[in-house]
DNA sequence: GCCAACGTTGGC
DNA sequence: GCCAACGTTGGC
């Protein structure tokens, strides 16, 4: 079982959205490293939600790899923003998995919160720069958002 | 709205 | 293959 967090803009697709569809194919990703680790997303993996470029920044929610990567139909929709002239059906750039619902927080675990942690440290997505949207995270990680969320 | 950090593109 | 220019991300 592996743990990763993908970033979301609640503008977007937010936790709600996910909550009220259950489960969703989580499109749009157009970055070669993000993609990357969708790939090697397993059945069941957790996923922590967070919401970017939103009022409140932080972890919001655990959601569950539900189906494992597969082509991302809106890369060849000409009229998707996410489409992308150089992918072909037979020779696809992009690809997604499938995430289902499972949990929402309470309250969020903002990122302040997760810098000021001590035992995040090391965590991918406090580290400088980073712009990547999906990303794996460590068990322990994991656990200690869980913790701070209750 | 600003801007730092990063990724991508394309000319050479 | 280099690198300047440009576009995007995302926190503030």
């Amino acid at each position: 079982m592996n743990y990763w967090l993908m970033k979301s803009e609640p503008d977007v697709f937010s936790i709600d959205d996910l909550q009220k569809k259950g489960q969703e194919p989580w499109t749009g990703v157009r970055n070669y490293q993000a993609r990357n680790f969708m790939k090697e997303m397993k059945l069941g993996d957790q996923v922590l939600f967070y919401h970017s470029n939103a009022e409140i920044i932080g972890v919001v929610g655990v959601m569950e790899v539900v189906r494992t990567a597969y082509p991302d139909p809106t890369q060849f929709d000409k009229k998707s923003e996410y489409f992308d002239a150089k992918a072909t059906k037979e020779k696809p750039r992009w690809e997604m998995v499938d995430v289902g619902f499972k949990t929402k927080f309470r309250k969020a675990v903002t990122l302040t919160e997760l810098k000021s942690e001590p035992t995040l440290d090391g965590l991918i997505l406090l580290q400088k720069g980073t712009r990547l949207s999906v990303i794996p995270v460590e068990k322990d990680h994991f656990l200690q958002i869980l913790k701070m969320a209750k």
